[in-house]
Formats: C-alpha cells, sequence, structure tokens
RNA sequence: CGGGAUAUAGUUCAGCCCGGUUAGAAUGCCUGCUUUGGGAGCAGGAGGUCGUGAGUUCGAAUCUCGCUAUCCCGACCA
C-alpha cells in the first residue's frame, strides 16, 4: 500500500474523479461487454435500498408489482408511431434462435436455419408489450384504474456508455397505470412526481426541482413529462425521474377501451414513470468529495463501522467485551453496524478505506480509550472527529446519523441556491451557461427557440418548474431570444 | 459514424524507435516474522500462449499488412 493513489481530485477532472470513484469504491465495474456494467455488491446493496424505499412508497399508492417479459415483437414496438421514433436508432434486436457448430473449424456460429420469423427487441422500455397486454385485462370501468409496476432491466444501445449515467443496459422501475378518465391519469402522473421528489430529498438527501418538460424533451409517445432535476457538483443537471401522462395514445395504439357506467366506449387513459440506476450517479456526483465516496444514512449500507485498534489478542478481547453490549444497542435501533477487527490491514488504512466507501460514522477504540473509557468517533461527511465518553453513546449515534443525513442534504440545497441565477439576455446567457448550474430565463414557448439555443450553447430546457425556486419570484416577462412573451422562466442547464 | 490513441502479470505501466540467451517494475496475491491511534516494514514465493491472423527474418513483444476489441474527443442520446 506504499503506492497508494488517491483519487483525482474534482477541481482537476471532474468525469476521470467521477470514473475512478466508482471503481475504487467498489460500486461497480466495466465488463467483457461493451457499455454493460458489473454492479458490485457494494453498489448493489445501495441499489437494494433505493429499491426497498421506493417499493414501500409505490405501494402506500396502491401499485402492485408485476413482470412482463424481456422480448417484444417488432411489431409491437411500431404501433405508437412517436415512441417507435424515439428508440428505433438503439434497439437490441434478437433475430435467431439456435447456435451451432461451426462447420469450418472451432467454436459455434449463428444456424441460419433458426431465423425468427418476427424479429424480437430487447425492451428500451415496456408501453407496447404491457398496453398489449392490458387489452386483455380492461373491459369495463371496474376493471379500472390498473396501477403495475416492474422492477427489470432495459437496454439502449447508447454510442457512448458511462457506468451508472448512461449503460447499454441497466436497472429501473417502470409503473403502468390504466385509468378511466383523463383527470385520474393526470393526477396519478403528478402524484408518483411527488413520491420520486419526496424520496429524492428524504432517502437520497438530494434536492431536486419539479417541473415538466418543454415538447423537446417530453418522453417519446408522451402528451406531458413531468421531471424532477437534480444539480452535480459540476454545476450540470441530471434528471433524476420522470413520470408521464401519456393520454389515450397507447390505449388507441392498442386498442384498448372499457365499457363506462353510461354504457359507452371509451379508450383507457394512461401514465407510464420510472428511476433508473442512473440515480446511483445522481448520488455520487452529489454529495462525494475528493476522499471518496460520501452516502446518505439512510442508504448506507453501513451507516456505522467500527475499527477496534489493538496490539494483541487479550487487548481485542478487552476492546469487544466493552463495545459488544453497545453494538448490539445500535443493531437493536435498526441501526446498521459493521464491525472490522481483521488484522489483514492496518487501522489507518480501514479509515482511509471506509472514507472511500462513504460510510457516514466510524468509530474506533484502542487501549487509550480502553483506559479513559472513551470512544473516538468520525463523522464522514465533515472529515471531523471527537473523543467522547461511552455514556450514551447509543443516541448519540443516532442523532449523529440523522444530522449527517440533513447536513448533507442542506450542502447540496445550498449548492444549487447559489448556482442558480435569473438571467434576462442571451449575450449574457451565452456566458453565464459555460459557468454551469442553473439559469432561470424567459422562452417563449416554441421548439425553435430552444433547438436554437441548444445548437449554440448546448443548454436545453431542463423543465418548466411546477413552482418557485428558492429566492425567486415567477413572473411573465420576455424571451431572451426572440423577445416575444413568455409565461414564466424556465430552467436552463447543460445536462448528463 | 468521423478524428485520435491504445492492446505486455489480477491492476497500472516500462520494454518496441535501433529484432538476439530465461520479457521487467510497482502494486495486488500467498507464506513467515515484526507491526497496528491516519493508507506499515523485512524476507521468501506464485503469477505473462506479449489482443488476433498472416508476412518478412536464421531469429519477432519489437518490423510490415489485415482483423478484432477498448479508451478519449466529436456526432448521437425521453
Amino acid at each position: 500500500m506504499a503506492n497508494f493513489q488517491k483519487l483525482t481530485p474534482r477541481s482537476e477532472d471532474y468525469s476521470k474523479w467521477y470514473n475512478e470513484l466508482v471503481v475504487k469504491a467498489d460500486l461497480a465495474e466495466q465488463s467483457a461487454v461493451r457499455g454493460c456494467m458489473v454492479i458490485k455488491p457494494y453498489g448493489y446493496a445501495i441499489w437494494e435500498t433505493i429499491q426497498q424505499e421506493l417499493d414501500r412508497r409505490f405501494k402506500q399508492q396502491g401499485v402492485k408489482n408485476a413482470y412482463f417479459p424481456l422480448l417484444i415483437p417488432k411489431s409491437f414496438l411500431s404501433r405508437e408511431a412517436e415512441h417507435v421514433e424515439g428508440f428505433a436508432k438503439e434497439c437490441a434486436v434478437v433475430t435467431h434462435h439456435r447456435l451451432m457448430n461451426d462447420p469450418n473449424g472451432k467454436g459455434v456460429v449463428v444456424d441460419p436455419n433458426a431465423k425468427l420469423e418476427e424479429e424480437l427487441i430487447i425492451r428500451p422500455t415496456s408501453e407496447t408489450i404491457i398496453w398489449s397486454t392490458y387489452k386483455n385485462w380492461i373491459s369495463s370501468y371496474r376493471d379500472l384504474p390498473i396501477l403495475c409496476n416492474q422492477w427489470c432491466n432495459v437496454m439502449r444501445w447508447e454510442m457512448r456508455t458511462r457506468l451508472f449515467l448512461r449503460t447499454a443496459e441497466f436497472l429501473w422501475q417502470e409503473g403502468h397505470t390504466a385509468h378511466a378518465t383523463k383527470e385520474e391519469a393526470e393526477d396519478y402522473a403528478r402524484t408518483m412526481l411527488d413520491v420520486y421528489a419526496d424520496f429524492a430529498e428524504k432517502v437520497m438527501a438530494i434536492p431536486v426541482v419539479k417541473g415538466v418538460k418543454s415538447p423537446n424533451e417530453r418522453f417519446a409517445g408522451a402528451l406531458n413529462t413531468y421531471c424532477i432535476e437534480a444539480m452535480m457538483q459540476d454545476g450540470k443537471a441530471l434528471q433524476a425521474g420522470t413520470s408521464h401522462f401519456l393520454g389515450q395514445n397507447f390505449a388507441k395504439s392498442f386498442d384498448v377501451q372499457f365499457l363506462s357506467k353510461e354504457n359507452k366506449y371509451e379508450y383507457v387513459w394512461a401514465t407510464s414513470w420510472g428511476v433508473s440506476t442512473r440515480l446511483m450517479g445522481a448520488l455520487i456526483m452529489t454529495h462525494s468529495d475528493d476522499n471518496g465516496l460520501v452516502l446518505p444514512p439512510h442508504l448506507a449500507p453501513i451507516q456505522v463501522v467500527f475499527v477496534p485498534i489493538f496490539k494483541e489478542q487479550s487487548q481485542l478481547d478487552a476492546i469487544l467485551a466493552k463495545m459488544n453490549p453497545i453494538i448490539d444497542n445500535l443493531k437493536a435501533k435498526g441501526i446498521r453496524v459493521q464491525v472490522d477487527a481483521s488484522d489483514k490491514s492496518t487501522p489507518g488504512f480501514k479509515f482511509a478505506d471506509y472514507e472511500l466507501k462513504g460510510v457516514p460514522v466510524r468509530l474506533a477504540m484502542g487501549g487509550r480509550d480502553l483506559e479513559s473509557g472513551t470512544i473516538e468517533v468520525a463523522r464522514r461527511d465533515t472529515l471531523t472527529k471527537e473523543t467522547v465518553t461511552l455514556e450514551g453513546i447509543e443516541e448519540r449515534i443516532e442523532g449523529l446519523l440523522e444530522e449527517i443525513q440533513a447536513n448533507i442534504y442542506k450542502k447540496a440545497l445550498d449548492f444549487r441556491i447559489a448556482n442558480t441565477r435569473e438571467v434576462n439576455s442571451y449575450e449574457e446567457f451565452k456566458e453565464e451557461i459555460q459557468k454551469g448550474g442553473f439559469l432561470l430565463c424567459h422562452w417563449d414557448g416554441t421548439p425553435e427557440t430552444e433547438e436554437k439555443i441548444k445548437e449554440d450553447t448546448k443548454a436545453t430546457i431542463r423543465c418548466i418548474p411546477l413552482a418557485d425556486l428558492p429566492g425567486h419570484k415567477n413572473e411573465p416577462g420576455k424571451c431572451m431570444v426572440t423577445g416575444k412573451p413568455s409565461a414564466g422562466r424556465v430552467v436552463f442547464a447543460i445536462a448528463y
């Protein structure tokens, strides 16, 4: 460990810092397949907690989990015109169902006689297969609403990939609901947005802006796309979740009608909503520092690590005898504690390693503490440590975890507020956008203007906020590019 | 898909220009001793068909050509 290499500092190369951190913190690594990652146990443990927390919240909204097939008949995808347009260029296609020994040599080749009658698409999203199924489930208004979610993998053949942020295969959940009325569907799409925002802020400690996507950024096949947008430490925006009001588009494409109370056939109204392993990227880029990952306690697989410092076995025994009851009490409070008494590495190594892995609270006890009845408590978010007495240590740690959770949220919110500013002229915009952050600007509401801004600056409208951002009162004005009337300021940023 | 680069030990890389016994280093791994309050030290050990296919040559990690893969920049990306 003599030549231990530190992470590349964020200030030097943010992108490099991110890539190194993901690998060194043991979250994920590149696989043998281009663009597809291996999520390692430590990273997957975080994802599992994300899943559990979200799943619980979904179920509170009446959602039930189900599972639909990985493969979608090619013809399904093209039923909804905009939908296929949006996804066609990044689909993986299954064309054959059998291999055979290579007649000319070693190995196997695709058996040309095993060509599929109709090609199958590996799902990039499941609206089509689900709506073809819902057709069979729905005949009366009494069958509605249907509120289904599935946790699964999807595949989008991206040209360039980055661990967690954009991978060819990724894990996500996709909710698909069917409703009798437009109002109910719209409300539900909004409700799920609130669920996502609440989860992001309370569990992940990531402040988000709730908003509506402009037509350019809307989901392929949706009438309206709601989203939560987060700001990363480099000032770029990251879409952390979306909830779509699909109108009757998919019901019409798949002929899903129900008989109403009035005995009339009507098309079903739909929503879909999802978050993915991209949230892991958001988590990393919101909180972490040059020493490694910083995890919010609510998500940390290990919330508290205890490192005994000992010279010989008898000393370790004495330390553990003192600490075991405390550790049991912490566990009884539901706190995830890990004891690292291994002699594989020195305490110094362990300290650095648990910092790299983002463990919120570290406890250390050695010979000195044993004599004085104290313990060292170190917190990851501030990198500070103090030596305290053992009295009431459990409550102290319990409180500290909540304090850290609140602190990193506040830190991220302060950062976002400090990097959100109003810009009024396009000249100023072109200059300011290069500095990063969210720019609140007036826009005339046309796709043409948004397109021009994107061409000039790479910035896009991240969302039209649903509420005022802290410190900014939204009022009508004039588009910064065309001077035409604008209903209110929208959020511009350069996005991941 | 355009431009650039790379491919040698688990990992990061040196060696290649100028071909020549047994391909090196660091780190990681294994064993032993000593250590342990911020990334320990010493000694010993295991580990490589040099991406792949052909060519040149008495001889190729090294030179030539093809192929493949990966990375970076761009284009693309709800």
